[in-house]
DNA sequence: TGTCATGATTAATG
DNA sequence: CATTAATCATGACA
Protein backbone atom coordinates (compact mmCIF):
# COMPACT_ATOMS: atom_id res chain seq x y z
CA UNK A 1 0.00 0.00 0.00
CA UNK A 2 1.16 3.62 -0.57
CA UNK A 3 1.92 6.17 1.22
CA UNK A 4 -1.76 7.90 0.69
CA UNK A 5 -3.25 4.68 2.77
CA UNK A 6 -0.75 4.72 5.26
CA UNK A 7 -1.75 8.08 5.76
CA UNK A 8 -5.70 7.51 6.13
CA UNK A 9 -6.00 4.72 7.78
CA UNK A 10 -3.71 6.42 10.44
CA UNK A 11 -6.21 9.35 10.69
CA UNK A 12 -8.77 7.31 11.04
CA UNK A 13 -8.19 7.06 14.76
CA UNK A 14 -8.25 10.77 14.58
CA UNK A 15 -11.13 12.14 16.93
CA UNK A 16 -13.77 13.22 14.86
CA UNK A 17 -16.75 15.47 14.42
CA UNK A 18 -19.66 13.98 15.74
CA UNK A 19 -23.14 14.14 13.87
CA UNK A 20 -24.60 15.74 16.30
CA UNK A 21 -22.50 18.92 16.57
CA UNK A 22 -22.77 19.70 12.15
CA UNK A 23 -25.89 20.67 12.13
CA UNK A 24 -25.47 22.83 14.88
CA UNK A 25 -25.37 26.86 13.19
CA UNK A 26 -25.23 27.96 16.67
CA UNK A 27 -22.17 26.60 17.65
CA UNK A 28 -20.09 29.37 15.40
CA UNK A 29 -21.93 32.10 17.35
CA UNK A 30 -21.39 30.35 20.80
CA UNK A 31 -17.58 30.18 19.66
CA UNK A 32 -17.52 33.77 18.32
CA UNK A 33 -19.36 34.78 21.45
CA UNK A 34 -16.54 33.47 23.18
CA UNK A 35 -14.72 36.24 22.50
CA UNK A 36 -11.88 34.10 19.68
CA UNK A 37 -10.78 36.77 17.07
CA UNK A 38 -11.82 36.06 13.75
CA UNK A 39 -8.20 35.98 12.47
CA UNK A 40 -8.49 32.50 13.42
CA UNK A 41 -10.65 31.54 10.99
CA UNK A 42 -8.29 33.04 8.49
CA UNK A 43 -5.51 31.06 9.68
CA UNK A 44 -7.52 27.82 9.73
CA UNK A 45 -8.97 27.85 6.67
CA UNK A 46 -5.11 29.41 5.24
CA UNK A 47 -3.88 25.92 6.74
CA UNK A 48 -6.10 23.84 5.11
CA UNK A 49 -5.36 25.21 2.03
CA UNK A 50 -1.84 24.73 2.45
CA UNK A 51 -1.85 21.35 3.66
CA UNK A 52 -1.25 19.52 0.43
CA UNK A 53 1.87 21.49 -0.03
CA UNK A 54 2.84 19.71 2.88
CA UNK A 55 4.41 16.61 3.64
CA UNK A 56 2.37 13.42 5.35
CA UNK A 57 3.90 13.73 8.22
CA UNK A 58 3.80 17.37 8.86
CA UNK A 59 -0.32 17.01 7.36
CA UNK A 60 -1.01 14.30 9.30
CA UNK A 61 0.28 16.65 12.32
CA UNK A 62 -1.33 19.67 11.53
CA UNK A 63 -4.48 17.55 10.31
CA UNK A 64 -4.95 16.52 13.85
CA UNK A 65 -4.03 19.84 15.34
CA UNK A 66 -6.78 21.19 13.44
CA UNK A 67 -9.06 18.45 14.37
CA UNK A 68 -8.25 19.07 17.71
CA UNK A 69 -8.94 23.02 17.61
CA UNK A 70 -11.68 24.51 19.69
CA UNK A 71 -12.94 26.58 16.78
CA UNK A 72 -13.12 23.51 14.39
CA UNK A 73 -16.75 22.37 15.19
CA UNK A 74 -17.43 25.85 14.30
CA UNK A 75 -15.69 26.11 11.29
CA UNK A 76 -17.59 22.99 10.45
CA UNK A 77 -20.64 24.13 11.03
CA UNK A 78 -20.20 27.57 8.88
CA UNK A 79 -19.36 24.69 6.12
CA UNK A 80 -22.53 22.87 6.82
CA UNK A 81 -24.16 26.04 6.32
CA UNK A 82 -22.33 26.84 2.90
CA UNK A 83 -23.06 23.95 1.38
CA UNK A 84 -26.72 23.94 2.59
CA UNK A 85 -26.78 26.94 0.28
CA UNK A 86 -24.94 25.60 -2.53
CA UNK A 87 -26.40 22.20 -2.92
CA UNK A 88 -29.23 23.12 -4.20
CA UNK A 89 -27.60 24.45 -7.07
CA UNK A 90 -25.38 21.12 -7.50
CA UNK A 91 -28.83 19.21 -7.28
CA UNK A 92 -29.65 20.08 -10.93
CA UNK A 93 -26.92 18.97 -12.32
CA UNK A 94 -26.62 15.70 -11.51
CA UNK A 95 -29.07 13.40 -13.30
CA UNK A 96 -28.58 9.63 -14.65
CA UNK A 97 -27.20 9.39 -18.32
CA UNK A 98 -28.49 6.70 -19.95
CA UNK A 99 -26.52 3.90 -21.47
CA UNK A 100 -23.94 4.86 -23.41
CA UNK A 101 -25.12 3.27 -27.17
CA UNK A 102 -21.62 3.02 -28.01
CA UNK A 103 -20.41 0.95 -25.37
CA UNK A 104 -23.58 -1.04 -25.67
CA UNK A 105 -22.93 -1.90 -29.57
CA UNK A 106 -19.27 -2.94 -28.59
CA UNK A 107 -20.76 -5.24 -25.76
CA UNK A 108 -22.57 -7.03 -28.09
CA UNK A 109 -20.32 -7.14 -30.52
CA UNK A 110 -17.86 -8.84 -28.08
CA UNK A 111 -20.46 -10.97 -26.80
CA UNK A 112 -21.41 -12.08 -29.99
CA UNK A 113 -17.87 -12.77 -31.15
CA UNK A 114 -17.61 -14.95 -28.33
CA UNK A 115 -14.50 -12.44 -26.42
CA UNK A 116 -16.98 -11.58 -23.74
CA UNK A 117 -19.88 -14.22 -22.16
CA UNK A 118 -19.68 -16.92 -21.25
CA UNK A 119 -16.40 -19.15 -21.34
CA UNK A 120 -16.07 -21.23 -24.63
CA UNK A 121 -19.41 -21.93 -25.93
CA UNK A 122 -20.13 -18.71 -27.75
CA UNK A 123 -16.29 -18.29 -29.21
CA UNK A 124 -16.18 -21.99 -30.24
CA UNK A 125 -19.85 -21.68 -31.96
CA UNK A 126 -18.60 -18.10 -33.76
CA UNK A 127 -16.01 -20.21 -34.77
CA UNK A 128 -17.61 -22.94 -36.08
CA UNK A 129 -20.31 -20.78 -37.72
CA UNK A 130 -17.28 -18.69 -39.52
CA UNK A 131 -15.54 -21.90 -40.68
CA UNK A 132 -19.22 -23.20 -41.95
CA UNK A 133 -19.55 -20.53 -43.84
CA UNK A 134 -16.04 -20.28 -44.80
CA UNK A 135 -16.41 -23.82 -46.64
CA UNK A 136 -13.30 -25.22 -47.87
CA UNK A 137 -11.98 -29.26 -47.54
CA UNK A 138 -12.82 -30.55 -44.12
CA UNK A 139 -8.83 -30.47 -43.27
CA UNK A 140 -8.47 -26.77 -44.22
CA UNK A 141 -11.62 -25.65 -42.67
CA UNK A 142 -10.24 -27.57 -39.40
CA UNK A 143 -6.89 -26.08 -39.66
CA UNK A 144 -8.47 -22.45 -40.52
CA UNK A 145 -10.94 -23.02 -37.92
CA UNK A 146 -8.15 -23.92 -34.73
CA UNK A 147 -6.43 -21.32 -35.78
CA UNK A 148 -9.17 -18.64 -35.87
CA UNK A 149 -9.85 -19.90 -32.22
CA UNK A 150 -6.64 -19.94 -31.11
CA UNK A 151 -6.01 -16.39 -31.85
CA UNK A 152 -9.74 -15.40 -30.79
CA UNK A 153 -8.93 -17.43 -27.24
CA UNK A 154 -5.53 -15.19 -27.02
CA UNK A 155 -7.90 -11.91 -27.51
CA UNK A 156 -10.29 -12.75 -25.21
CA UNK A 157 -7.68 -13.72 -22.65
CA UNK A 158 -6.03 -10.41 -23.02
CA UNK A 159 -9.67 -8.59 -22.84
CA UNK A 160 -10.51 -10.04 -19.68
CA UNK A 161 -6.90 -9.87 -17.57
CA UNK A 162 -6.71 -5.95 -18.75
CA UNK A 163 -10.49 -5.87 -17.84
CA UNK A 164 -10.00 -7.47 -14.88
CA UNK A 165 -7.24 -5.05 -14.05
CA UNK A 166 -8.92 -1.75 -15.06
CA UNK A 167 -12.03 -3.41 -12.32
CA UNK A 168 -8.85 -3.66 -9.46
CA UNK A 169 -7.90 -0.37 -10.21
CA UNK A 170 -10.77 0.84 -10.07
CA UNK A 171 -12.05 -0.65 -7.11
CA UNK A 172 -8.86 0.60 -5.65
CA UNK A 173 -9.45 3.75 -6.31
CA UNK A 174 -12.97 4.03 -5.64
CA UNK A 175 -11.65 2.90 -2.12
CA UNK A 176 -9.16 5.30 -1.83
CA UNK A 177 -11.40 8.42 -2.86
CA UNK A 178 -14.09 7.24 -0.45
CA UNK A 179 -11.46 6.98 2.32
CA UNK A 180 -10.09 10.24 1.93
CA UNK A 181 -13.78 11.44 1.74
CA UNK A 182 -14.76 10.21 4.83
CA UNK A 183 -11.11 11.63 5.85
CA UNK A 184 -12.55 14.79 5.12
CA UNK A 185 -15.73 14.70 6.22
CA UNK A 186 -14.30 15.17 10.16
CA UNK A 187 -13.05 18.56 8.35
CA UNK A 188 -15.91 19.30 6.37
CA UNK A 189 -19.34 18.15 5.63
CA UNK A 190 -19.78 15.65 2.95
CA UNK A 191 -23.11 13.87 2.30
CA UNK A 192 -23.72 10.14 1.28
CA UNK A 193 -24.94 11.55 -1.61
CA UNK A 194 -21.63 13.19 -2.71
CA UNK A 195 -19.89 10.27 -1.93
CA UNK A 196 -22.29 8.38 -4.31
CA UNK A 197 -22.00 10.87 -6.98
CA UNK A 198 -18.05 11.02 -6.78
CA UNK A 199 -18.08 6.93 -6.90
CA UNK A 200 -20.13 7.58 -10.06
CA UNK A 201 -17.98 10.22 -11.36
CA UNK A 202 -14.97 7.45 -10.69
CA UNK A 203 -17.07 4.73 -12.40
CA UNK A 204 -18.03 7.04 -15.38
CA UNK A 205 -14.17 7.48 -16.11
CA UNK A 206 -13.28 4.24 -15.30
CA UNK A 207 -15.66 2.65 -17.57
CA UNK A 208 -14.62 5.08 -20.48
CA UNK A 209 -11.15 2.93 -20.50
CA UNK A 210 -12.55 0.33 -20.58
CA UNK A 211 -14.36 1.43 -23.51
CA UNK A 212 -10.83 1.92 -25.43
CA UNK A 213 -10.44 -1.63 -24.59
CA UNK A 214 -13.40 -2.90 -25.77
CA UNK A 215 -12.94 -1.50 -28.77
CA UNK A 216 -9.40 -1.85 -29.36
CA UNK A 217 -10.65 -5.55 -28.50
CA UNK A 218 -13.44 -4.96 -31.31
CA UNK A 219 -10.77 -3.64 -33.70
CA UNK A 220 -8.69 -6.86 -33.16
CA UNK A 221 -11.63 -9.24 -33.83
CA UNK A 222 -12.15 -7.32 -36.61
CA UNK A 223 -8.88 -7.78 -37.62
CA UNK A 224 -8.86 -11.09 -37.14
CA UNK A 225 -11.71 -11.75 -39.16
CA UNK A 226 -11.30 -9.89 -41.76
CA UNK A 227 -8.06 -12.10 -41.98
CA UNK A 228 -9.99 -15.68 -41.38
CA UNK A 229 -12.13 -14.20 -43.97
CA UNK A 230 -8.97 -13.31 -46.37
CA UNK A 231 -8.44 -16.91 -45.70
CA UNK A 232 -11.80 -18.35 -46.73
CA UNK A 233 -11.12 -16.05 -50.11
CA UNK A 234 -7.93 -17.85 -50.60
CA UNK A 235 -8.70 -20.16 -53.13
CA UNK A 236 -7.93 -23.87 -52.82
CA UNK A 237 -8.19 -26.02 -55.69
CA UNK A 238 -10.23 -28.84 -55.31
CA UNK A 239 -8.56 -32.03 -55.78
CA UNK A 240 -8.56 -33.62 -58.91
CA UNK A 241 -10.70 -36.98 -58.30
CA UNK A 242 -13.15 -34.00 -56.46
CA UNK A 243 -13.13 -32.40 -60.07
CA UNK A 244 -13.56 -35.30 -61.99
CA UNK A 245 -16.64 -36.82 -59.86
CA UNK A 246 -18.33 -32.96 -60.62
CA UNK A 247 -17.67 -33.01 -64.07
CA UNK A 248 -18.52 -36.38 -64.52
CA UNK A 249 -22.22 -35.86 -63.11
CA UNK A 250 -22.15 -32.15 -65.21
CA UNK A 251 -21.37 -34.04 -68.68
CA UNK A 252 -23.46 -36.93 -67.88
CA UNK A 253 -26.54 -34.64 -66.85
CA UNK A 254 -25.68 -31.61 -69.54
CA UNK A 255 -29.40 -31.82 -70.20
CA UNK A 256 -30.20 -30.70 -67.06
CA UNK A 257 -27.17 -30.08 -65.04
CA UNK A 258 -29.03 -28.73 -61.87
CA UNK A 259 -28.17 -31.24 -59.29
CA UNK A 260 -30.52 -31.60 -56.57
CA UNK A 261 -30.71 -31.03 -53.08
CA UNK A 262 -29.78 -34.70 -52.48
CA UNK A 263 -27.50 -35.17 -55.46
CA UNK A 264 -25.46 -31.84 -54.22
CA UNK A 265 -25.30 -33.68 -50.47
CA UNK A 266 -24.11 -36.75 -52.59
CA UNK A 267 -21.47 -35.02 -54.79
CA UNK A 268 -20.56 -32.79 -51.70
CA UNK A 269 -19.56 -36.05 -49.54
CA UNK A 270 -18.05 -37.72 -52.60
CA UNK A 271 -15.76 -34.81 -53.31
CA UNK A 272 -15.19 -33.65 -49.45
CA UNK A 273 -16.15 -30.85 -50.27
CA UNK A 274 -19.74 -28.36 -48.87
CA UNK A 275 -22.99 -28.63 -50.35
CA UNK A 276 -22.55 -24.47 -51.16
CA UNK A 277 -19.05 -25.50 -53.07
CA UNK A 278 -21.03 -28.11 -54.94
CA UNK A 279 -23.61 -25.42 -55.44
CA UNK A 280 -20.28 -22.87 -56.54
CA UNK A 281 -19.02 -24.97 -58.36
CA UNK A 282 -21.96 -25.44 -60.74
CA UNK A 283 -23.13 -22.52 -60.56
CA UNK A 284 -19.51 -21.58 -62.24
CA UNK A 285 -19.64 -24.37 -64.79
CA UNK A 286 -23.00 -23.69 -66.34
CA UNK A 287 -22.04 -20.12 -67.05
CA UNK A 288 -18.88 -20.77 -68.06
CA UNK A 289 -19.72 -23.72 -69.97
CA UNK A 290 -22.66 -21.57 -71.59
CA UNK A 291 -20.36 -18.84 -72.92
CA UNK A 292 -17.91 -21.04 -74.46
CA UNK A 293 -19.33 -24.63 -75.34
CA UNK A 294 -16.74 -24.77 -77.77
CA UNK A 295 -13.68 -24.51 -75.29
CA UNK A 296 -15.13 -27.27 -73.06
CA UNK A 297 -16.20 -29.63 -76.20
CA UNK A 298 -12.61 -31.59 -75.46
CA UNK A 299 -13.89 -31.45 -71.66
CA UNK A 300 -17.19 -32.57 -72.25
CA UNK A 301 -16.17 -35.68 -74.75
CA UNK A 302 -13.98 -36.82 -72.30
CA UNK A 303 -16.41 -36.85 -69.84
CA UNK A 304 -19.27 -38.43 -72.52
CA UNK A 305 -16.65 -41.19 -73.12
CA UNK A 306 -15.66 -41.89 -69.40
CA UNK A 307 -19.48 -42.26 -68.46
CA UNK A 308 -20.22 -44.40 -71.84
CA UNK A 309 -17.53 -46.65 -69.98
CA UNK A 310 -18.88 -46.40 -67.03
CA UNK A 311 -22.29 -47.27 -68.31
CA UNK A 312 -20.98 -50.59 -70.14
CA UNK A 313 -19.14 -51.41 -67.12
CA UNK A 314 -22.13 -51.57 -64.57
CA UNK A 315 -24.66 -53.72 -65.79
CA UNK A 316 -28.11 -52.65 -67.51
CA UNK A 317 -30.07 -52.10 -64.56
CA UNK A 318 -27.82 -49.83 -62.76
CA UNK A 319 -27.43 -47.53 -65.30
CA UNK A 320 -30.96 -47.14 -65.96
CA UNK A 321 -31.38 -46.19 -62.29
CA UNK A 322 -28.42 -43.66 -62.88
CA UNK A 323 -30.04 -41.37 -65.66
CA UNK A 324 -33.84 -40.62 -65.20
CA UNK A 325 -33.64 -36.92 -66.71
CA UNK A 326 -34.28 -37.28 -69.99
CA UNK A 327 -31.21 -36.88 -72.60
CA UNK A 328 -31.18 -33.34 -74.82
CA UNK A 329 -34.68 -32.15 -73.44
CA UNK A 330 -33.61 -28.44 -73.61
CA UNK A 331 -30.93 -28.07 -71.58
CA UNK A 332 -27.19 -27.09 -72.74
CA UNK A 333 -26.27 -28.73 -76.41
CA UNK A 334 -25.07 -32.00 -75.73
CA UNK A 335 -21.86 -32.97 -76.60
CA UNK A 336 -19.96 -34.25 -80.27
CA UNK A 337 -17.39 -36.48 -80.93
CA UNK A 338 -15.40 -34.30 -83.83
CA UNK A 339 -12.10 -34.32 -82.56
CA UNK A 340 -10.73 -30.52 -83.36
CA UNK A 341 -13.70 -29.94 -80.81
CA UNK A 342 -16.04 -27.88 -82.48
CA UNK A 343 -19.89 -28.39 -83.21
C1' DT B 1 5.84 -11.90 -64.46
C1' DG B 2 1.85 -12.25 -67.19
C1' DT B 3 -1.99 -15.01 -68.31
C1' DC B 4 -5.44 -18.19 -67.80
C1' DA B 5 -8.11 -21.27 -64.66
C1' DT B 6 -10.96 -21.52 -60.94
C1' DG B 7 -13.36 -21.13 -56.44
C1' DA B 8 -15.83 -17.51 -53.94
C1' DT B 9 -18.63 -13.42 -53.58
C1' DT B 10 -22.19 -10.29 -54.80
C1' DA B 11 -26.08 -7.89 -57.03
C1' DA B 12 -29.94 -8.78 -59.64
C1' DT B 13 -33.84 -11.66 -60.81
C1' DG B 14 -37.96 -14.38 -60.67
C1' DC C 1 -34.15 -19.04 -51.90
C1' DA C 2 -31.83 -20.84 -56.08
C1' DT C 3 -29.73 -19.21 -60.01
C1' DT C 4 -27.36 -16.09 -63.24
C1' DA C 5 -23.88 -13.03 -64.56
C1' DA C 6 -20.24 -10.28 -63.38
C1' DT C 7 -16.41 -9.78 -60.71
C1' DC C 8 -12.79 -10.62 -57.36
C1' DA C 9 -8.73 -12.86 -55.84
C1' DT C 10 -5.69 -16.31 -55.94
C1' DG C 11 -3.48 -20.69 -57.84
C1' DA C 12 -0.98 -22.77 -61.47
C1' DC C 13 1.91 -22.66 -65.02
C1' DA C 14 4.67 -21.23 -68.89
Amino acid sequence: MDDQTRMMTGLTGLGGLQQADVGDPDSVRKQQSLGQPQQDIGDILQQIMAITDESLDEAQARKHALNCHRMKPALFSVLCEIKEKTVLSIRGVQEEDPPDPQIMRLDNMLLAEGVSGPEKGGGSAAAAAAAAAAGGSPTDSSIEHSDYRAKLAQIRQIYHSELEKYEQACSEFTNHVMNLLREQSRTRPISPKEIERMVAIIHRKFSSIQMQLKQSTCEAVMILRSRFLDARRKRRNFNKQATEVLNEYFYSHLSNPYPSEEAKEELAKKCAITVSQVSNWFGNKRIRYKKNIGKFQEEANLYAVKTAVDAANVSAQASQANSPATPNSGGYPAPCYTPDGRL
